[in-house]
RNA sequence: GCCCAGAUAGCUCAGUCGGUAGAGCAGAGGACUGACAAUCCUCGUGUCACUGGUUCGAUUCCGGUUCUGGGCACCA
């Protein structure tokens, strides 16, 4: 006995309900079944400090679709949910809480802190991944995993000491960037360039024994504390007899040389270029060409340091104006200039960051770049859009070594030890007992952690199990596809390509998918400071986590943003709202009739047999779009069949049938509107989750959930050409009294006689056959077929499609003005149709060279053309006379 | 400076392996037709940015131009 939906459409209840249950009978757990075909996605790990964005619903979305139709076609599909340490962000969340609580964390010492860290990611590390369940992520949460728990940080040990002892792990003292606020270095990706307006600096540096003098300009005049040269091009004739002279650095008692090195712009600036190998990546190599001083004037915290003289505790940008005004005190300060640069800024915290040399952890990078270049220009690993290819390419390609070191407690610890004798270097898992140099027996381990990404890079096979060959690992890695946004590709996706090649032998996926953003109604980035974002909870909360998601997933291109508009969630919510009456109504009409199970198929009418064909080749179409990863077209085409097709039509053509008692075709019906309806929720499932499910439930399949039951495969026994040709030629020809209706003003309320007419038997026999819902849908008192104009009032309107003519003889209602204007507007129509085709039919070259198919086609439609021309100017004829 | 993308109906965007361009929203007119007014019916002549080329045929492919975004790099 099926129950019967509720009235209204109440998402939230229906969700919260059924996740639940979802969860209870394990539906979106996945185990080593080695008579399935694994399909495995990890998610992309979000924070722990973050909370549910667009960004996350819409690749969250993404992911569940994916697993969702891979489940439903018998794979076993496994999704991987996860959350990551989040390094910096973490560190700074936790500190800022024990700020208010007036406490440093250096007061709680390393352990003390960490402690506190793991309290707060107990308490919050979680609010996203609940999050996502109300998104109705079908995650196997029984494998959810965390960055820091004990199986990734046991790959990321092995990892480092693997890559130290194959020499591409190498500790160095290079020009880095510094984060003077979070006080810790950070890699190339996490600066931000930012263009930001300051000054030139005009600055004279005077020739020691000398009265000459020469321009140099800066944007950072603190910087000269530090520098140890003045560079011009070798080639530069203004300069060419100071080249080796010394110069007096102002505001310090050092002298420096004046050396020549192609990295000097003539034309820029005064073609001089102080040098400051400690604060300036360029420099630095200036100086190490040179064999010049690195000063580093800098302390951690950007205040300046004992090399600094008197400005030692200045602040940097303090410094900086008390510089220049010395300067100027002593008359070597030329000129000040407005100069827009770009300066380079932590991602996180916005600082300026600070180039500085320090001792740090590298990866190096070219010899593991190579193979993750190959991987792509091969197609093994395949990106989508394929414009993604050139950016891939352009980083690795350009590649630097990576700095994996930060200064920072709340992350993996590097598993380096120093011999507090000799400070001999040991990498290894364990604290060594004995050092290997010097015997001794004492070490004190690196305080340094690891970049956040260094354990992301591994999250595709450290979550499987690795470095343990698990049954997981072997079963379920490499992974299908990744889907996440193209703004972290250099961050994350090239990073696992790299270490997925290197320590398992294999790409970690083969297939990436990037999206783009979600902006807001405007096209602005979403953001706090803008205070512009839209949460997505509070969205399910309103309309429904279905509506989110169709919303999210309709009408988008891969790799390109979108912007999020409310009237869109709406539109989705109806389409919803859309699919719930018409079950509603299909259930409420079941039990006029027993259904079979299995139905003779000859026993549907033309009307079932079309729409069977038609969710027939949704099912193929719908499949084929999702083999390719095209999911808003998918979508669409499901949208477009269960709104039109299916409700405007097929239901519409099936009411005679269900209200009549007489009728002996209602099974048929009612089986046809059971199995399409069944059909396209499977379909639609993998986008709408919920609504689809609480229907199916409803309707008593055979399967207990449509989250783990059958995809619709093509049937060659459900393909209805005939049918469809049939339903389509009454369809028009419903169109068409509609529109004459429409253009008459005639009131739907005002039924009328309808002749049809046609010379051609099978069409008569079609319009027989579909006499009782063309009648209803055309608005006919009454529907005539015949074979010729016999007994048709003069004055009826007509309307033609292909060779068969429509008459309404509602003559009392027929403004024949009106009917005359149309039929040579029609005839206009006509004419350039006409002229088309016979531009194309008498082109010689045309003929020759188009394809037959082509040219067929045009031939068909120059026959269509002149009939209906013909009949169209006969009936003008007859109107004007 | 290098690279990439977009430019299509009033708005937001799809799409076209080259053969007379689509959706949603908005708008106009009509209808309470026994699931649904969160609905139904009817209504779109857009130089598919500009400009050359290839082609029988280009909005779709190739070249150039303009405008708008984005990424990377950086000149001190």
């Amino acid at each position: 006995m099926p129950k019967e939906l509720e009235k209204n459409y109440n998402p939230k209840e229906i969700e919260e309900r059924l996740y639940q249950v979802w969860l209870n009978k394990k539906y979106f757990h996945a185990k080593v079944d080695k008579k399935k075909k694994p399909f495995t996605i990890v998610m992309p790990p979000p924070n722990i400090t973050g909370k549910l964005h667009m960004g996350h619903a819409l690749d969250n979305t993404m992911q569940d679709i994916l697993i969702r139709f891979k489940r439903m076609q018998g794979y076993e599909a496994l999704w991987v949910p996860g959350t990551d340490h989040a390094s910096i962000s973490t560190e700074v969340k936790v500190i800022n809480q024990l700020k208010e609580e007036g406490i440093d964390k250096r007061e709680l010492g390393r352990e003390g802190f960490l402690k506190r860290t793991w309290e707060w990611k107990e308490e919050y590390g979680g609010t996203i991944t609940s999050q996502l369940k109300k998104l109705g992520s079908s995650c196997d949460w029984d494998r959810e995993r965390f960055t820091l728990d004990e199986g990734c940080s046991k790959a990321v040990q092995d990892v480092f000491i693997k890559l130290y002892d194959k020499k591409l792990i190498y500790k160095g003292s290079r020009i880095i960037n510094w984060c003077p606020v979070c006080r810790t270095s950070i890699s190339d990706a996490e600066v931000e360039h930012k263009e930001q307006p300051g000054h030139f600096w005009h600055i004279n540096y005077k020739i020691v024994d000398s009265d000459e003098k020469i321009e140099i300009a800066t944007t950072r005049p603190e910087t000269l504390l530090g520098d140890t040269a003045v560079a011009v091009h070798p080639e530069d004739e203004r300069y060419q007899n100071l080249i080796g002279k010394m110069v007096e650095l102002p505001l310090t008692n050092r002298t420096i040389p004046i050396i020549a090195d192609e990295y000097v712009d003539r034309e820029f600036g005064t073609g001089v270029v102080k040098i400051t190998p400690a604060h300036d990546p360029n420099d630095f190599e200036v100086g190490k060409r040179h064999n010049l001083p690195e000063i580093n004037i800098l302390n951690d915290d950007a205040t300046i340091n004992e090399n600094g003289g008197k400005y030692q505790g200045m602040d940097r940008y303090e410094a900086r104006k008390q510089i220049v005004k010395d300067l100027e005190e002593l008359g070597l300060l030329v000129k000040v200039e407005d100069h827009v640069h770009n300066v380079g800024t932590h991602d996180r915290c916005k600082t300026t960051i600070e180039p500085m040399i320090k001792q740090q952890w590298f990866v190096k990078m070219q010899e593991l770049a190579k193979p993750a270049i190959e991987a792509v220009k091969n197609k093994e690993l395949k990106l989508i859009p394929e414009r993604m290819e050139k950016t891939y390419f352009n980083w690795l390609e350009n590649i630097r070594d990576w700095c994996i070191s930060r200064q920072l407690w709340w992350g993996h610890r590097i598993p380096a030890y120093y011999c507090n004798h000799c400070n001999e270097v040991v990498v290894s898992s364990e604290a060594p007992t004995t050092c290997p140099h010097c015997g001794h027996t004492e070490f004190t381990q690196d305080p340094d952690t690891l970049d956040t990404w260094f354990s992301s890079a591994l999250w595709p096979f450290s979550t499987l199990g690795w470095p343990d060959n698990t049954e997981e690992l072997e079963y379920f890695y490499p992974t299908n596809v990744l889907i996440t946004g193209y703004d972290i590709i250099f961050f994350w996706v090239i990073r696992m390509v790299f270490s997925g090649i290197e320590h398992t032998g294999k790409l970690p996926f083969d297939t990436v998918i990037f999206h783009g953003l979600v902006r807001d109604s405007e096209g602005r980035k979403m953001s706090k400071s803008l205070g512009n974002g839209i949460d997505p909870l509070e969205v399910i909360d309103q309309y429904g986590a279905d509506a989110l998601r169709l919303t999210l997933v309709t009408g988008n291109a891969p790799g390109n943003d979108m912007r999020y508009y409310d009237e869109r969630v709406q539109a989705s919510r109806n389409f919803a709202n859309k699919v719930w009456n018409a079950s509603r109504f299909i259930l409420m009409n079941m039990e006029k009739a027993d259904i079979p199970k299995e139905i003779d198929l000859d026993t549907l009418t033309s009307a079932d047999k079309w729409i069977l064909s038609k969710v027939n080749q949704l099912a193929k179409d719908v499949t084929d779009n999702l083999d390719k990863y095209e999911m808003g077209i998918a979508v669409q085409k499901i949208n477009d069949f269960l709104w039109e097709e299916f409700c405007d039509w097929y239901i519409e053509m099936v009411k005679p049938r269900l209200y009549d008692d007489a009728d002996t075709t209602k099974a048929a019906a009612l089986w046809t509107l059971k199995t399409v309806l069944t059909n396209g929720l499977k379909l639609l499932h993998p986008f709408m989750p919920f609504i689809t499910e609480e229907i199916f439930l409803n309707l008593q399949s055979e399967e207990e959930t449509i989250v783990t039951s059958k995809w619709p495969e093509y049937k060659e026994e459900w393909n209805f050409a005939k049918e469809e040709k049939a339903v389509s030629l009454i369809k028009d020809a419903v169109r068409n009294i509609r529109n004459l209706r429409a253009e008459m003003n005639v009131a739907p309320s005002k039924k009328a006689k309808v002749f049809v007419v046609s010379e051609n038997a099978e069409i008569r026999e079609i319009f027989e056959q579909g006499k009782v819902f063309f009648a209803t849908l055309g608005y006919a008192s009454e529907v005539v077929i015949q074979a010729d104009k016999e007994g048709i009032a003069e004055d009826a309107v007509s309307t033609m499609i292909y060779d068969t003519n429509i008459y309404i003889p509602f003559a009392e209602l027929v403004d024949i003005e009106k009917e005359i204007a149309r039929l040579e507007k029609e005839e206009q129509r006509l004419h350039g149709e006409l002229k088309r085709v016979n531009g194309m039919l008498n082109n010689e070259k045309f003929m020759s060279k188009a394809p037959e198919a082509k040219i067929k086609e045009e031939r068909e439609k120059l026959d269509k053309y002149t009939q209906l021309l013909e009949q169209v100017t006969e009936r003008l004829g007859q109107l004007k006379a």
